[in-house]
DNA sequence: AATGAATGAGGATTCATTCAT
DNA sequence: GATGAATGAATCCTCATTCAT
């Protein structure tokens, strides 16, 4: 594969102002909007900057590229998913395996609500695969995981809970973007979130036994 | 997301006469290297054509649409992906467990042959995940690992083993997709595959118990 | 200056029939017409294909970008003047310093007629600067002024005859180029070119009996 | 050339204070470093206010458009050039064409010192060629080489004097131009500076003998 | 007086597909 | 059947300039 200049990501300026701040959220929401009700091969710039009221313009005074603006709507999306990860298995009052097996069941709602954008930015995207910004979230996630693992699996190496933090990571994320791209009913869904967790939490049982 | 004409996909004629079929060859073996080579984004159709040593009119003779072109590529691996899948799970001198594991391994190496390939595709398309020959290949797979089912889970219904097949399709290649495409050394993608066959080995066993 | 990517200026193909040598002669001359007409600011691909009643893509199935385009006017301009120019540098009928006198007041002619082609060229260029193609041209000049020179200064070294036909091919066309962009009137720039020219006969007159 | 309306020029007010005389210096200075780093297509003025760390607004009150801050870094340059060039002519104690000759090798040296500069202008502009301040700079210079030639050929008429001033000045600027865009170094531009001072002086030397 | 966000026309270039030869 | 020139809408992005704050 030829080397193609990797699309710049990062956020061309932080908005200062609340005007900005309100533009920025505009163009967010408006982007959502095209890609929902267009699909990613007609999302373009001008489009998005129509839909948010604002000039192409302006659009570009906060996102470099397009590029940008799609990641940064996957990036926010992801964040706030994991945000709902992490107040779930960071909850002590729960023993582990509980934990992880309500997680995966969120976690799979989550992403069945959020599979319409899921996967119109996947067709418009896999533009920032490897993006440095890109890595940073999942490093969140890794940690995360690995919090968990720590106390669920206290007599493993960090090596050890680290490769079972992101299998467990890996597995829940491919089949739960594979099965919420089918448009599932929430019970479908929940029925192989909880086939998931069985899994999952086998892993995490056989993994301490070592 | 707005209707889209969906891309007609299967081929605008079969090749009857040998030079066509030649013909098919060399654009589907262009497409390949063009693909690989310039990306996906520069994957245009006069550029196979012109890598192909073909015209652009003979390329649309065959295939209606750069789509079709795209699917045909994709068709082409996950035939034979299931091919080889089909031959190991349906080999009965193996105890049924002992052939899921194979099974899992061997398909784990294949996809992560075909990494480049599947992963440009993805850049590339996504154009097609509703149309008619792609339910095709996934109704093939349905059946050879519902035969496999039927063997190892006699006692479970068709509507539980339909279940189990798709459960066990669906994770074992969504997980194999995402691993993949990291480009991880054979050695690596054995050990996730070995971790995988695990989960889906107790997966099995726990059903026969059911 | 940060690094720029020199633009590609070797036509992209070769027109091979007939219509294709049309279709390039056409956007030529409308590309001149633009050029007059609108100034080099306004000097666009799709005004040049209106212009020639052509489209877009047309234009760039012959010129791969716009300083292709402009840099083959400028060739194709440099070249006629020098084709103009050998004939008269070569004539052996003559004595040397004639023909030297001839050649620079024809030259000087010659650019003043291009004068308005050659000043927009001017503004909108200095795209094509460095460009291979247009050494060649150089080297073609001289070549032209390299081989009166041996005639002229038989008894210098090459090393000597090549300074003084880069000397005296420099200060013409830096000359000719200043003048004749003032859009002077002919009798007023073949004053320009006999001084040119009687300053050019000394410097080889003095470099001959060095 | 059809009408292209030409740019205001002139500064749109001057400076009076000295908080306003620093920040038009700031900007002359920032331009001078955007030119250099950016390249002349990305001299944008939002570009230039920002590295003189100057609000674009305020970059407009001094000057009313991108033309007339290009137009005064050209002509800074030149009034720099031109007062040595004055100095030099000027001087009595030395015989006029001694004189010459040194101020046609400084000339070059000096131009040879701004070549970046001025190939980079010459990209971003030429946009003024005709402007009213534009004729104002060539006057200063036919002043100063006027007075030199009533010095040198007190016989000749205010005419022949004046087309003698321009030619010494459009052939030195011609060639000083053309060669120092070379990039050679200051020992080959001093030769080249050399051969044109050698002409030159020949050029009115034949003169004075008319 | 200073700011800098906003504008939106404009430009270069690409590419799926057609259809006259 | 094969060819490949021609099409032109569509895309991303820039930037001189203004003007509300």
């Amino acid at each position: 594969m030829r080397k193609r200049r990797q699309p710049v990501i990062s956020p061309r300026k932080a908005p200062r102002q609340a005007r900005s701040a309100t533009l920025v959220e505009d163009v967010l929401e408006a982007a959502v909007r095209v890609l929902a009700r267009e699909g990613a091969r007609r999302f373009t710039t001008v489009r998005v900057a129509d839909e948010a009221g604002v000039s192409v313009g302006s659009l570009y005074q906060y996102f470099p590229n397009k590029e940008a603006l799609l990641f940064r709507l996957q990036a926010d999306e992801w964040n706030e998913t994991l945000g709902i990860f992490e107040e779930i298995l960071a909850d002590r009052k729960q023993p582990p395996l509980a934990r992880l097996r309500r997680a995966v069941v969120t976690f799979f709602r989550s992403e069945r609500e959020e599979a319409e954008l899921r996967v119109a930015l996947d067709d418009a995207g896999a533009l920032f695969r490897d993006a440095a910004p890109a890595r940073a979230i999942v490093e969140r996630a890794m940690g995360i995981v690995g919090a968990f693992m720590a106390e669920a699996l206290p007599a493993q190496s960090l090596a050890r809970r680290t490769e079972a933090a992101d299998f467990v990571l890996t597995s829940m994320s491919a089949i739960a973007e594979k099965v919420t791209a089918r448009r599932l009913t929430r019970r479908e869904v929940d029925a192989w979130a909880s086939s998931c967790a069985d899994l999952l939490c086998h892993y995490v049982e056989a993994l301490a036994l070592r």
